[in-house]
DNA sequence: ACGGTCCATGAAACCGGTTACAGCGAGATG
DNA sequence: CATCTCGCTGTAACCGGTTTCATGGACCGT
């Protein structure tokens, strides 16, 4: 008999592992065991204590385990709150967070989004990630966020960053070859005959910005074009930024026949401002993004991109962030190739 | 002088709230509520205790504090694993996440997404909710998905739905008004001179999908235009699944001069098909989508469509839940007004 | 000098798990 | 039969906070 489970919120019946174990006519300490460490247990008490958990609706608290274990199986999510800067609203972050958040999953890691509470002083996250006993720490590019990033690398929290280099015993990032990639969409270009080759940079500071300009240099440099400074015009990752970038460009002296742009956000808005200009794509500008983000795929005439591994950005990160959670030393940073993906943009014919 | 940090894990000297209590010569109690209670402590107790615990960067562990209280700050974000119907996977669902997490982290409260580890249960979710003391859950229309939120709206965990209805004394929802949306549509195609206004769907058994649909036979009643069964096609809220629906209405005996399509994604997908098929929009077919995520703006000649208020989602849903978390009773659904934004699908001139 | 408030604090139990260590009985071994 | 192993289980301390309740002292009015 005994339906404790009288009322309706049978589920909310609160049982603890000592009423599981007095139910049972064992200790608290078997019981533990049989969900931790089934195979010292008798076979017999085993289903036994299975059985009745079952019944009864038990569920361990996860937080008394978290305190006696310091182990959470939460990995902490740093969201940049500087919506300026490309952080977690980019879309290709955005893109990403799935695949994070499944690579963490199937590992067995929840991610955890931390409300930064206002506070903004440089410990901030390292201040979180030990009040929650996080196992490890995810946090993307933010720019400025050095001493952020210096903070957490030095905390001795597994962390790993993506798209911004850090180094330390417990701490390492993962990224994309950027400069091949830009290279890449410069050769490309030139593979298509265009000889005036523009780019538009994301924002100097940012570690992918820098990169793709470089890139984009170095393989001007091979390929014997002649780099001019009038040619290269910054935005700021977003389509607003790039679409003005694309005006400059247009007025300089002798306009470009093609333009590399450092991300797909940006190439949206330079296909606007140079349709906006009465030219048109490709023919008379050829136009390579970088990301291939969703809308790359359906704005005509169908932009050609160097696009990034999103998922393997997620699947890499866990990766790495699980290794160092069970006692490895900080993995050697993970580069991720680029591929090049031709759509109408940059070809005559698709 | 004292310089305590002297080496770099200094970041890790774990201090516990009795360690500081002893160094201060106070009891753990009254540690204790300098941080929860301040008033109630006497002034210059309260600011030795802050100084000292600054000094040996005292923080709180959260688990302890969490298995006392019974408060965890945390609020679950449920997760369809299921990639095949419109998920967090969904841009409009991303767009929604970030408001989310901005209004949970402005009333102090972190946003879990947990791991759904294979269980694939129907009170998975009740289950991992209970064992991390979660104070509230969020979850999206899943579809077929009714059995987990019931379970979930009987657990008696805060809990707001997205999309989806759901009613329980601690259980509420927040959608658009879909119905209202769709009648704009089909009113505004109407008012630009169209007759056969032909609609494609969403998934029939998904909220949404349903509502639209409604809407757009009411709107076409009101303004006495036929019905035509054959000019209703099912998509999947993806792009794929919208150029495939739209193939279709143009293969019908009487070719639409206007579609309604009830989500932008696939909208994007009907613009493919309609100028496959070498038509021109909105010459020839006007389109109007739904939802207004960022792809809408940027797809020339730029979608026409229903916008939600994205940012009203999140801070409604926050609200919902932070009320009920604080005693109140569920608060009724809300319905989130829609605002038709016109763009060149719909319009000869913009 | 005395009883009553009020303020600030401390002692100790409690939240719900984990785990080091000790103990016990059964079977194997000499 | 004594002893040793081995498999299984229980005791109790511990994780790091919160909170109830009791207490001690300062201050007040009479």
């Amino acid at each position: 008999m005994k339906p404790v489970t009288a009322r309706c919120d049978s589920v909310w019946s609160v049982a603890t592992i000592r009423e599981l174990a007095r139910l049972c006519g064992v200790s608290p300490a078997t019981v533990s065991r049989v969900f931790n460490n089934p195979e010292v247990v008798n076979a017999k008490t085993r289903e036994q204590v299975l059985r009745t958990a079952r019944q009864i609706g038990y569920l361990p608290n996860e937080s008394a385990r978290t305190l006696a274990t310091k182990k959470s199986f939460m990995v902490g999510l740093l969201w940049d709150t500087d919506h300026r800067r490309p952080g977690w609203r980019h879309p290709f972050f955005q893109e990403i967070l799935i695949g994070l958040k499944t690579a963490l999953s199937g590992r067995g890691y929840h991610l955890l989004m931390l409300a930064t509470s206002g506070e903004h002083t440089d410990d901030a996250y390292v201040r979180a990630a030990r009040r929650h006993n996080l196992d490890g720490v995810v946090m993307i590019d933010s720019g400025t966020w050095d001493p952020s990033l210096r903070h957490l690398a030095e905390s001795g929290v597994p962390c790993v960053s993506l798209d911004r280099p850090v180094q330390g015993p417990k701490a390492t990032y993962v990224t994309s070859d950027n400069v091949g990639g830009a290279r890449q969409a410069v050769r490309h270009l030139h593979e298509q005959g265009r000889q005036a080759i523009a780019t538009i940079t994301g924002p100097a500071h940012t570690r992918p910005g820098a990169e793709r300009l470089q890139g984009y240099q170095e393989e001007l440099a091979l390929l014997r074009l002649p780099y001019r400074p009038e040619h290269v015009a910054e935005g700021d990752f977003y389509v607003t930024g790039g679409e003005a970038a694309m005006r400059r460009l247009l007025e300089t002296d002798e306009r470009p026949d093609a333009v590399f742009v450092a991300g797909d956000e940006m190439a949206v808005g330079a296909l606007r401002a140079i349709s906006e200009a009465g030219l048109k794509v490709p023919e008379d500008i050829a136009v390579v993004g970088f990301d291939d983000i969703e809308v790359a795929a359906l704005v005509p005439p169908g932009l050609t991109t160097i696009a990034q591994d999103k998922d393997g950005f997620g699947a890499a990160a866990a990766e790495a962030l699980v290794s160092m959670i069970n006692g490895a030393d900080a993995p050697p940073a993970r580069i991720l190739p680029t591929t090049l993906v031709v759509r109408g943009s940059s070809t005559r014919a698709i």
